[in-house]
This record gives C-alpha cells, sequence and structure tokens, in this order.
DNA sequence: ATTAAAATAATAATGATTATTATTTTTATA
DNA sequence: TATAAAAATAATAATCATTATTATTTTAAT
C-alpha cells in the first residue's frame, strides 16, 4: 500500500493538487517543475499503476484523451463537447446508489456516466 | 437527408448489419468486401458525418478506440474491460427516463452510460 | 453542357500511448 | 552493512488510431 517511489509519489501528489482533470501530459508537465528531468513514460507506468491500485480512475466519455481524477467514485462529471472542459457533478438524487445496486445485482464491476454540455465559455464564443 | 453518396451508404449499411460494435478499422474492413478500393479515411469521414447527423454514435466508455453504433438511444451497453466485447443491454428499470429528465433539467446535451464486466470467455480464459 | 461544390483515394502527418533498453534505485537477504 | 536480485526509471524509439493533405473524381446546380 505505501510502496510509493518517489515518482510514483510525485504523480499522485500533482494529481492530488491539481484540481482540473488533467491529461497525461498535463500531469507529466506539472510533475516536471518539481522532478525535471522525470520522464513522460514513467508518468504513463504510474498513472497506469495508481489506476490498477484504485487511487485514481480515468474520467469516463472522454473521447480526445484519458483524463484522470483521484475519488472518482464520489462525484460524476461535465464534459465540455467542444473544448473538454471537465468540471464535478454531484450524482443527481439517488442515481448513484441505484447505478451501484444495478451492478451488485446484475455482477457489473462498474459504470461510467458522464454529462456532456457545451461550457459557459464555448457557448460565449459562438456567439461571437 | 437523403443526401447519401455510394460510400456514405455503404459505412451505414455496413454497421447496420454487423451485430456487433465495430472500430473504424473492422468497418473499413467490412466495407472493403463489397467496395474494395475504400479509404480508410473514408470510412472515417463518414463516421463522423453520420454520427453528427445522428444516425449512428459511439459508444461511451470505450476507452482503447471508438466503438460505434446505430441507434444509441434505446439501449446501454456491457462493455468487458478485458477484450473489449460490447453487448447491448437495455437501460434498468426507470434508468433512461431519470437520466434524461436530469439532463432536460440542468440542459446538457446528453449522457454516456456504460457498464463494465469480464466477459464469460474471459472468466472462462482466466481460471485456466 | 459547363462550372462549382462535394466526396474520394492514396498517403503523409499527427498525437497519444506503449515498448525497449541501458542504467539507476530500491529491496531483500546473507 | 555488503551484495545480489528485483523493481523503477530516463531516454527514446515504435505503434497505432485518427486526422490532414492533395490531386483526382463524382455529384449537383446552373
Amino acid at each position: 500500500m505505501a510502496n510509493f517511489s518517489s515518482r510514483r509519489q510525485a504523480v499522485l501528489e500533482v494529481i492530488k493538487n491539481m484540481r482540473c482533470h488533467p491529461s497525461a501530459e498535463r500531469v507529466y508537465e506539472e510533475c516536471k517543475k518539481s522532478i525535471p528531468n522525470i520522464s513522460l513514460a514513467t508518468v504513463y507506468r504510474n498513472l497506469a499503476y495508481l489506476e490498477k491500485q484504485g487511487v485514481l480512475g480515468r474520467v469516463p466519455g472522454c473521447s480526445e484523451m484519458e483524463r484522470y481524477d483521484v475519488e472518482l467514485d464520489g462525484h460524476t462529471h461535465a464534459i465540455c463537447k467542444k473544448c473538454g472542459r471537465i468540471v464535478d457533478l454531484p450524482y443527481p438524487e439517488n442515481l448513484k446508489k441505484l447505478l451501484d445496486e444495478y451492478c451488485k445485482d446484475r455482477q457489473f464491476n462498474g459504470f461510467g456516466l458522464s454529462f456532456y454540455n457545451i461550457c459557459e465559455d464555448c457557448q460565449r464564443e459562438e456567439k461571437l
């Protein structure tokens, strides 16, 4: 559980501290600030590792590129179809329970749910 | 609505007739059977076009590569985490209505929902 | 029929992700 | 604590899905 190398620790810390839902590349850029010679491959490797450990997860429904977040279970996401911005979204009333129960009944491993929108910035831009 | 070129028609027909949820590459292979010199780029272009028209859509929650299906609205999907097999799944009771209403209330454009499992074949294989 | 617009084939380019490999770091054990 | 085995890493090459380009062909509109 705690056998985290310094790099692995860094990747995790970086994601925890970023308020957005970064791509691997963004995590890499952020990591370089503290560990200038960290390798992109290391970031990918550790993201995969941490995902397998259940410490972090990919935001479902992003089709351009994988985006990561810690604590995926507690909320869902609103994804802008235009710019890809991702915003945390509380589950609508009872929905989480419903889905979890359904998964349990049918022996599914889990589910991926995201909502799509055009974020305010993109809407503003469209009007110009 | 009906300005479908022969290639576009072919792409659509192929997907309609495939019982699986093919990737662009698979659609391309299938198209080649009837139009041997069709280009992969054409398949991609027409998939994008048909998606924009709402005739077909991408199965949400597939992280390896995009997978397509017609009539996305009527059902959800079970995706095998190991081999990527996708199986149509009816919406659990009331769930569709709930999600649609939520989208309407919050002015979301839509949602993506998929369930994850390890399919029977992969489970069998794991036991060997 | 003639011209403009759209679609296409072929292929090159891009961009995210994964694999490789030589080296360094960590861990386990004597 | 020395030392050997295992794991992790940096650097970079390779892969693979997807998109862009461009010259050509097909379709649609006058």
